[in-house]
RNA sequence: GCCGAAGUGGCGGAACUGGUAGACGCGCCGGACUCAAAAUCCGGUGCCUUCACGGGCGUGUGGGUUCGAGUCCCACCUUCGGCACCA
């Protein structure tokens, strides 16, 4: 019998689905039915995959062969996320196009993802740097700058000195850029925004419309949008004539409000300053703020300057004195605020240390006495020392008191949100041109969707510089307005790639269409997506701005549905060293020389088995040779099994083998425990190596061999061939024989006061009395009886009987 | 601090709906084969106790509900993840 050679058996069916296109779906109409979209992100070809991608992969490539033989038509494409400043800073470093690097690397990647043996529909390929791509990212830009959606606004934008470019909030981890991990440092500068806060309430509302995803990227998500309700209040400036609004969750604080705090970046800040004697003081503190970073102003003690100014309280009327202080920021809610020391931490710490007056308006119900600052706001608290509202629990003590100054035109109910407007312009080389015109009579000009793409031109020289290196490539900058024909210059930055990715799921419904971004009848034949998988580094960033997208796209008529991924599957990321498995940490596993020694098979087998599938696990190699052995040992048994003449499919043997169909389908189909769902398939083939010769044997192989495939498409292919069978990829899933799965005895458990003391084989349509009286002659059982009463007895059909005695 | 997830053998983990805790795999121990080793195959493997049959204990900690709790409830501890000067 000649033994397994996974090289040789791999790369054998591998040329196989190659040569057929075997994993090709073609589009075939909205009307076709049986659709199904697995999608798994698209990966960053920066080098070459690890372990940890090759989990993603394939669990997308398990749930493929799994409804492909379930009767769906499958697509299950894959493409490149080829832009970004990866490849970038490698041609940077390391000399040569960016084009080339991602060329070889996309080459590299294919080639791996090949050797593995996925089931992906190479026909639908894209890679984002593509000018067939990127013509229609620049097309979808116009068309949201058309919607009012994408703006041009001078904001308080995070920068990153390393890569010498801006960067979006959520690009921002712990202060840090999320690519290079250099400090952030804080700017105003006028840059490229998508609207998106403009979406937040039905980023949160439509979560609703979401059928599985993990709570924890929800919650990850609702915490980003931090949506807070509360209300804006007016504070009067009585010698300048003007209303500054502040927004406060605790309106039901406001006779405490002892003072008012404006953030240093506030337009106001000069215009109350101006005259006062503390003028040039406070001038100074804003200088000084912003040539603070995010860390240092985060991290120092509270500090700030008083204006002068005096403003009124709307409540009590009383005069406060207004502070310019950098605790106050400028992105949040109106950028000042009402200060309640009594019942704010930081307001409590400013005041005590510029000795500012506290004053107490909310006390324990109960009559207590409670500390400074005392910040309960529930039922437990109420309102004091604030007129007529005085007594009331906080909660209503709020409502009334907004209601109430909402009548003097002095407040209102307002909500605020944590989220910034996406920030998608850099300063860099290697991304989509923003597609649009600056002239100086027309303004800002959108480039004429037939002009496009706006080709990414060659330049010398990428090195970031602080604006974006296109400003060198002055022929390409030049250009007539389309408008007015007169001297105009392009817009010089790029997107971010995130924009780049927000809609690439719609491309592979039509990738190759050069009339429009995707045909609109193979959209809505495949979309929404029927099941996402990805890692958890984005729950917030790529998978809010993809929401966003298509919001902003349904809103607009592109796409007939609210939300792109109704089903999202997060898959733990891979551990190695105790720290997430990446290029950045250096601490990468390759598939490269695992699928050289074990084959591919083992270790598709081994990253599903490794732990469950949503979990994070830690890579441990020992486990690949326990894999290696069952394939082994599938491929022997199946072997001797196949010698033999294949009798029925009876005996223990077929009982066992439906019930793991029964087993594997759920446990993929709809747990996701792919794990369990392996264990199950070497229980029975543990089984079956007991005594190959059993009745039942070659039904029970065969279902073994079938149920594996999806994980070990290789071997399961040869096996089912040495079988003489063929084409099991196209193998209806194995359904179970119901007649099968019935047995015509169970163990039944017999406990004494819930101990289990005896485990008898009885028949299985025994009555319960029967049942009891059985457990009841076990001598095992008497002997924990011992002669007592037996007060009552519990049985749970074909489980077990208690007896609980006295 | 707020939000979310999770704590089970030497290790990864299983037990999905309150009903046999530890499936499956790794590791380890013993045996077969071998001149020997590797590979392979067979058997054993939660802890304590017993010559043995058996008995006791056991799912982060402390309580509770229940005939019965890894699973439900209350309080706490620990770890991981998200947010955080967000008013």
């Amino acid at each position: 019998m000649d033994t397994y050679d996974p090289q040789a058996i791999e790369t054998k069916w591998q040329k196989v689905w190659e040569g057929e296109n075997a994993f090709h779906t073609p589009n075939a109409g909205p009307e076709a039915g049986d659709a199904y979209y697995v999608l798994e992100m698209l990966p960053y070809p920066s080098g070459t995959l690890h372990v940890g991608q090759v989990r993603n992969y394939t669990q997308g490539d398990v749930l493929t062969h799994f409804h492909r033989r379930n009767g769906k038509r499958v697509m299950r494409p894959m493409g490149f996320d080829s832009f970004g400043l990866n490849a970038e800073n490698a041609a940077i470093r390391d000399g040569g196009h960016p084009r080339d690097i991602i060329r070889d690397n996309i080459t590299k990647i294919r080639a791996q993802m090949k050797r593995m043996g996925w089931a992906i529909d190479w026909e639908r390929e894209v890679a984002s740097h593509e000018p067939e791509y990127y013509r229609w990212t620049q097309w979808l830009f116009l068309q949201f700058l058309k919607a009012g959606q994408a703006a041009r606004k001078e904001a308080p934008v995070k920068w990153c000195p390393k890569d010498q470019t801006v960067l979006a909030n959520e690009q921002v981890i712990d202060g840090r850029c999320e690519r290079c991990g250099t400090e952030v440092e804080a700017k105003m500068l006028e840059q490229w925004f998508f609207r998106y806060t403009t979406y937040a309430d039905e980023l949160l509302d439509e979560m609703a419309l979401l059928e599985s995803w993990p709570e924890r990227v929800l919650a990850a998500q609702r915490n980003w949008i931090g949506r807070s309700e509360g209300a804006e209040l007016l504070f009067r400036v009585d010698d300048l004539d003007i209303d500054i609004p502040v927004f406060t969750t605790r309106a039901d604080t406001v006779f405490g409000a002892t003072f008012f705090v404006i953030a240093p970046e506030h337009p106001l800040v000069p215009r109350l300053a101006e005259g006062m004697p503390q003028q040039t003081e406070v001038l100074d503190y804003v200088r000084r703020t912003a040539a603070r970073s995010f860390a240092e102003r985060e991290g120092k003690e509270k500090d700030g300057v008083f204006t002068g100014r005096y403003g009124r309280n709307p409540a009590n009327g009383e005069l406060i004195p207004m502070w310019v202080a950098d605790y106050v920021l400028m992105e949040y809610g109106s950028g000042a605020i009402m200060a309640v020391p009594a019942h704010d931490e930081r307001d409590h710490e400013f005041a005590t240390k510029y000795d500012l007056p506290i004053r107490r308006v909310i006390a324990p119900a109960d009559g207590g006495e409670a500390e400074l600052p005392y910040v309960a706001k529930s039922e437990e608290a109420v309102v004091v020392d604030s007129g007529d509202f005085s007594g009331l629990p906080a909660p209503e003590g709020e409502q009334r008191i907004v209601a109430w100054l909402g009548e003097q035109g002095r407040g209102r109910p307002a909500v605020s949100y944590r989220l910034r407007d996406w920030l998608l312009s850099r300063q860099r080389y290697w991304g989509a041109p923003i597609p649009v015109i600056h002239c100086e009579e027309c303004g800002i000009v959108p480039v004429p969707e037939d002009e496009l793409p706006v080709l990414l031109p060659d330049i010398e020289d990428y090195a970031p510089k602080g604006k974006s290196p296109l400003e060198t490539a002055e022929d390409w900058l030049r250009v007539s307005c389309p408008q007015c024909g007169g001297a105009a210059r392009r817009e010089a930055d790029t997107m971010d790639t995130f924009v780049d990715s927000s809609w690439y799921f719609l491309r592979y419904c039509d990738p190759h269409d050069d009339q429009v971004f995707a045909d609109r009848a193979a959209i809505d034949e495949w979309c929404p997506v029927d099941q996402y998988i990805g890692g958890e580094e984005h729950k917030v960033m790529h998978l809010l701005y993809a929401r966003y997208f298509i919001k902003v796209m349904n809103d607009i008529g592109l796409v007939g549905f609210r939300e792109p991924f109704p089903r999202l599957f997060n898959h733990g990321w891979v551990d190695m060293g105790g720290a997430k498995m990446s290029k950045s940490k250096g601490n990468v596993v390759s598939p490269d020389e695992i699928v050289a020694t074990y084959g591919a098979d083992a270790l598709r087998l081994y990253i599903l088995f490794i732990g469950p599938a949503d979990a994070r696990v830690e890579w441990q190699e020992t486990g690949l040779e326990g894999m290696s052995r069952f394939l082994r040992r599938l491929w022997r048994v199946t072997l001797e099994v196949a010698e033999q003449p294949p009798g029925e499919a009876a005996g223990e043997l077929a009982h066992k083998a439906n019930e793991t169909i029964v087993k594997v389908t759920d446990d993929v189909g709809r747990r996701f425990a792919y794990n369990t769902a392996i264990a199950a398939v070497m229980e029975l083939v543990n089984e079956v190596a007991r005594d190959t010769a059993a009745p039942g044997a070659r039904m029970a192989v065969e279902t073994a061999v079938s149920l594996i495939q999806p994980a070990a498409p290789h071997i399961a292919e040869e096996l089912w061939e040495r079988l003489g069978h063929e084409r099991l990829w196209e193998h209806r899933w194995p359904q179970a024989d119901e007649a099968l799965l019935q047995r015509e005895t169970f163990e039944l458990v017999v406990q004494v006061n819930g101990k289990v003391r005896d485990r008898l084989e009885v028949p299985a349509d025994l009555p319960e009395e029967e049942l009891v009286a059985r457990a009841k002659e076990s001598p095992k059982v008497q002997a924990h009886v011992n002669g007592g009463e037996i007060r009552q007895t519990i049985v749970v059909p074909r489980k077990l009987v208690n007896l609980v005695i006295k």
